[in-house]
RNA sequence: GGGGGAGUAGCUCAGCGGUAAGAGCAGGCGUCUUAUACACGCCACGUCGGAGGUUCGAAUCCUCCCUCCCCUACCA
């Protein structure tokens, strides 16, 4: 027996009780054990940076990694279930440091590496913990950790790092320092989720470095880079993604007196004033003009086209040159005073004297901002540094990491740059430098991580090379070309690989044309140790391939490595012998770009090092997914080339983008704007079922609006198959139902034959169901298989059960109404088995009752079951879905009829009349049945084509006919409307001069003018709108029927209350007293009186065709003297 | 600056050469129902961003312009 349902579920609630049971009954556990061995599916998780709680955007696409995984898992697919926890970066050192109030790198360095790095694995414990159990909530299956085994080793590691502690892996206890411990995450002893932080991760990206070096890819660069002056770092071209933003600076208009034209001036226009302190030239372009202009008693050099834009006030031309007569011209410098120009300008004269600052001619010049000459400081900006490499020019770098001043800057050192506009301007004004000031919004590059406003510095930095660019078309390259390149050979394994949607494909593409070289190094604290070790004493360098080898290698300092894993600051102790000089050298003390970490992944999670026959099985993977923006250059990239470049072959076949998460707002999620919703809160106020419908359904392609107004839809939705899970458990206690042993399974054909055709319609439905979206899911198309689910949940509420209602609550066809519930619950239960992977718990509360609660020889849990569409395939007859879908079409055409003539569906009419071209079935006649009932005609009467109500209406295919005929097109299809046209015997058509071919038309019944007819694409429906008495006593005492129920409702009556009825029919009384009987038996009244309803009962008015009528009504109890009215 | 995409009903978006412009939501009006408030039906004359052009025919193709978004970029 079925155990009673409500029909307002507590869903969340329910979410709650069935993690509890999988928990229990080890469900997934035994769903791992039962597909070990099976073939393989292969999917690889990207990581999750383990750095805060997760959000709702985060459970989009982990909603997407479930479903693809569960319905895997269905067909008996094997696989890995491995979560990932991006681990290192300066995404949890900015956490870190914020927590600790720190805000530069010298307060970390005096706070000790070693603890500010322990701190920094301690978070990304405490958020593996949390967002594992944020990943449980949502009911994605991972092989996942204890969370509170991570807390512990979170603890442990705050106490004593040396420690042993035990964690209990899936092969047997493992002991170990609780350092190691940690670095041993993810690995097969321990199992669980793989952390990028892993002594594995690390040691295989030494690997893929050593090997990026042994062919001459790594290179130290000498340039002026992006520089986040508060992280202390610079900033790779793969970071930049979201780092643009408007930001306001000072346009700042200055000039430079010119030594050989005394009185005059260049006019050079900056927006970074800071940088003025080290220039060391000005650029014109050679072929702009230039004019000399005065104003007041200035006299200035600028570009023509600038004038405008430049200057402020009346000026005149007194001279105009081009720009290459400027070329050579010197001019003073507005920071000649300063000890660290004359340091720098010292001996750099052509004459070996100093070097005097002087025009110089650059391509680059423009005319559409500024003054059409260009300050040049090739110490602060990287164009500004290939030029003065280019000339030659000496070069100044003011500031230092953090972004400060240094020595020899005079009143600007030590001051930060972020502080510096306003004591330049004031120093050039001092000093007559002073021409205009005005602030300018431009987009400027930001801090992706703190939001700093970068600077350009000239740094070293390593990089990886990408090879060269050729300026041929791809197809066009030679091997060797290609051979010498790593980016088109990066391009050709990106053609090997399925993209979705396909514009990911180019977009790779165009990432990988265009970018520079990977810069992989970070001058920060808590990562990837690079393993470059460069030799100040001879000039060369050299990378280690791994931790033994720096062991075999090592001349000093091994001993304060041992015991601890290869981070900062012990790994920086160990020094090797160099090869080419023998000196001892340190490592650099940079540490990783953090997309080495998780690129690196398809390799050190499938032990691709230690296990090479497993790596084999499960690589490359069958599929991986991440929301696009941003990935492209970032982890796509970063595997795509690191698999490149170990294997030369694809790390993944098949690659699922999903757009960005914004609120309902369409804003981006901010908690300041109101329209955030944090995962916790969503899980347990909307549920996460909910969730997952509403992602399941967004096109993965287009950005999701999240809010609670999409919950409440998705919701409903989810609620109308709740209510029909609901109706049929309720009838079936009622009835004392219980399915048969056999009921586990799709229903066998044979058995179903002899069942109604709506019955065998909606079986045929949900099989083709099945097939669908098998077949989307199989090809990662998610949101077509909710739509697919979602068509079927309305066909199956509003038309299955809608038109079968009475079936299931009728005790006069034992046999009829058996078979309505065997084929409700075989719909239901196959049902939810198509819906288990994008919806665990509300399948998955069906299953348990509808399935292991009735004792049915099934698993006792959906997500064990198998995939059912190939059980449920015999099931299909498309024949009588197509007629189907035709005689519900014909129900709306009807009903839109009597709407258009007032007649209220409980009105019966005496007959219909329907054209149904080419609907020849088996089933015909029992679906005009239906028809019939639906909307209550007492007669449908089928007519042909021939009918006089028809008339007959030709449509030109105007694709097959528009080229062809051209500008008699418009009277062609004025005669088509027209009627105007003639058929002949062959089937060609006749019209306005021309014969139109019998496949150029399409020959359609059309309503005659002016009877009550409607009509589709040749169906034709009429009603007799005729009402005759009978008819509308009938009519009329529906209605009674249909007050007295409301009045029930409106009184409070639970369903099964019995009561005494009074109805006060004036007029109508004579008309309608046949049909009292048949009320009090709907209505379940004991017994139905007619006269004046008493005093103190519930009474209502009703609108009777005679006039008004007054039905009264009271819960009768037995024995109150009143009998039965129907036993 | 370069490349791409988008501008269609109050909102979110389909349609992407074929003849009187559609769907969901919101709203209005109805209807159905002992699945009891769950649902269904009907209601949208919208300059299909603007202006030209090609065509028998344009929301759909072409040109220019306007607005927004994304990608990309070392412009001072």
């Amino acid at each position: 027996m079925f155990a009673p349902v409500t029909s307002k579920p507590d869903l969340v609630a329910q979410e709650h009780e069935i993690l509890t049971l999988w928990r229990e009954r080890r469900t997934f556990a035994r769903l791992r054990a039962q597909n070990a061995g099976g073939p393989r599916w292969s999917f690889l998780d990207g990581p999750i940076t383990a750095n805060n709680p997760m959000g709702v955007h985060h459970a989009w696409g982990r909603m997407y990694k479930d479903v693809f995984q569960r319905f895997h898992a269905m067909r008996g697919e094997d696989q890995r279930w491995q979560n990932g926890f991006d681990c290192q970066g300066l995404w949890v050192e900015v956490n870190v440091e914020r927590d600790l109030g720190f805000t530069s790198k010298r307060d970390i360095e005096e706070h000790g590496i070693a603890e500010f790095v322990r701190l920094c694995k301690q978070r990304v414990l405490t958020f593996a913990a949390r967002q594992t159990e944020q990943s449980i909530r949502l009911g994605y299956w991972m092989d996942w950790n204890d969370p509170d085994e991570l807390r512990r080793l979170r603890d442990l590691l705050g106490a004593d790092p040396a420690a042993r502690a035990t964690l209990d892996g899936p092969h047997g206890p493992v002991t170990d320092g609780v350092e190691m411990l940690v670095g041993r995450l993810g690995m097969p002893e321990l199992g669980g989720s793989y952390f990028t932080f892993s002594n594995e991760n690390n040691d295989l990206i030494w690997g893929f470095l050593a090997e990026c070096h042994r062919r001459g890819w790594l290179y130290k660069g000498h340039d002026t880079m992006p520089w986040c002056a508060r992280c202390g770092t610079g900033i790779s071209q793969h970071e930049m993604t979201e780092g643009y933003a408007d930001r306001t600076d000072p346009g700042l208009t200055v000039r430079f007196p010119l030594l050989d034209r005394p009185g005059e001036a260049l006019l050079v226009w900056t927006t970074t004033p800071w940088t003025l302190t080290s220039n060391v030239a000005a650029a014109v372009g050679a072929g702009l003009g230039y004019v000399k202009v005065r104003q007041g008693e200035g006299v200035f050099w600028l570009g023509k086209g600038t004038l405008k834009q430049a200057l402020i006030g009346p000026f005149e031309i007194l001279e105009e040159r081009p720009g290459s007569d400027l070329v050579g011209w010197r001019y003073r410098g507005p920071f000649d005073e300063l000890p660290a120009v004359r340091t720098a300008f010292a001996d750099r004269g052509a004459g070996g004297g100093p070097y005097e600052h002087r025009v110089v001619a650059w391509d680059e010049v423009g005319e559409d901002e500024g003054t059409g000459i260009v300050h040049i400081a090739p110490g602060c900006g990287a164009e500004d540094f290939a030029l003065g490499k280019a000339l030659g020019l000496p070069m100044l770098a003011p500031l230092d990491e953090g972004g400060v001043f240094i020595e020899g800057f005079g009143f600007l050192a030590g001051r930060d740059v972020r502080d510096s506009a306003e004591p330049v301007v004031e120093h050039l004004k001092h000093h007559g430098l002073f021409y205009r000031l005005e602030p300018i919004v431009h987009r400027y590059p930001h801090c992706w991580r703190c939001g700093t406003p970068l600077v350009f510095r000239l740094v070293d930095e390593w990089f990886v090379s990408m090879g060269p660019v050729y300026d041929v078309p791809r197809d066009q390259l030679s091997r060797e070309q290609v051979d010498a390149s790593l980016r088109y050979q990066i391009m050709e394994v990106v053609d090997g690989i399925r993209w979705l949607p396909s514009f990911g494909y180019e977009r790779e593409l165009d990432w990988l044309l265009n970018m520079h070289d990977w810069m992989i190094s970070k001058k920060r604290y808590w990562g990837l140790a690079l393993p470059i070790y460069d030799c100040t004493a001879c000039g060369s360098f050299d990378v280690v391939g791994g931790r033994e080898e720096l062991g075999a290698r090592a001349v000093e300092g091994w001993d304060q490595l041992e015991g601890h894993t290869a981070h900062r600051p012990y790994v920086d102790a160990v020094k090797i012998a160099c090869r080419t000089c023998g000196a001892p050298v340190s490592r650099i003390p940079d540490v990783g770009n953090p997309w080495l970490d998780a690129g690196i992944v398809p390799f050190s999670t499938l032990h691709y090092r230690e296990d090479p026959a497993y790596w084999q099985q499960w690589f490359p993977a069958d599929f991986v997914t991440e929301s696009f923006p941003g990935q492209f250059r970032n982890w796509f990239y970063s595997m795509l080339a690191m698999s490149t470049v170990l294997r030369r072959e694809a790390p993944f076949t098949t690659i699922f983008g999903y757009a960005t998460l914004f609120g309902e707002d369409g804003r981006p999620m901010h908690k300041s704007w109101g329209n955030a919703i944090e995962f916790d809160e969503a899980a347990e106020r909307m549920g996460v079922d909910v969730m997952r419908w509403m992602y399941a359904n967004a096109r993965p392609d287009d950005n999701i609006l999240f809010g609670w107004h999409a919950a409440d839809e998705a919701r409903r939705e989810l609620l109308v198959l709740w209510n029909v899970y609901a109706f049929f458990v309720t009838y079936a206690r009622l009835a004392g139902w219980s399915p048969g042993a056999d009921a586990a399974t799709a229903p066998d054909p044979t058995k179903v034959a002899g069942r109604p055709p709506l019955d065998r319609w909606i079986l045929s439905r949900l099989a083709g169901v099945a097939a669908r979206v098998e077949d989307r899911l199989a090809n990662y198309d998610p949101d077509a298989a909710a739509g697919t689910i979602s068509r079927f949940i309305d066909e199956l509420s509003t038309w299955y059960l809608r038109r079968n209602r009475k079936r299931f609550s009728r005790s006069d066809d034992p046999t009829d109404r058996d078979a309505a519930f065997a084929t409700l619950h075989a719909a239901l239960t196959g049902l939810v088995r198509v819906m288990a992977p994008l919806l665990p718990f509300l399948t998955e509360a069906i299953h348990q009752n509808l399935v292991v609660a009735a004792g049915l020889q099934a698993p006792d849990s959906v997500h064990l079951t198998r995939w059912p569409a190939a059980e449920l395939a015999p099931l299909r007859d498309e024949a009588l879905e197509a007629v189907t879908a035709r005689a519900q079409r014909a129900v709306e055409l009807a009903r839109t009829l009597r709407s258009q003539a007032g007649l209220k569906t409980r009105q019966p009419l005496a007959r219909l009349w329907i054209a149904l071209p080419g609907a020849a079935h088996a089933d015909l006649d029992a679906l005009l049945g239906v028809i019939a009932e639906e909307v209550n005609v007492k007669e449908v009467i089928r007519i042909g084509d021939e009918s006089e109500l028809v008339e007959r209406r030709i449509k030109p295919l105007l694709p097959k006919i528009g080229r062809k005929l051209g500008a008699a097109i418009p009277a062609v299809m004025a005669a088509a409307r027209n009627g105007a046209f003639e058929v002949r015997a062959d089937g060609s058509v006749a019209l306005a001069g021309i014969v139109l071919a019998p496949d150029e038309v399409e020959i359609l019944a059309s309503p005659r003018p002016g009877t009550a007819v409607a009509h589709d694409d040749g169906l034709v429906v009429v009603i007799d709108t005729e009402l005759t008495d009978a008819l509308r006593a009938e009519g009329d005492a529906r209605e009674l029927q249909r007050a007295v129920q409301d009045l029930r409702r409106d009184t409070g009556l639970e369903l099964d209350d019995r009561i005494d009825l009074i109805v006060d029919l004036g007029v109508d009384a004579a008309r309608i007293a046949p049909y009292l009987q048949a009320v009090a038996a709907e209505t379940l009244a004991y017994r139905v009186t007619t006269g004046a309803p008493p005093a103190g009962w519930p009474i209502a008015g009703v609108k009777l065709s005679g006039g008004e009528a007054r039905v009264a009504l009271r819960r009768a109890v037995p024995g109150d003297g009143a009998e039965p009215a129907n036993a």
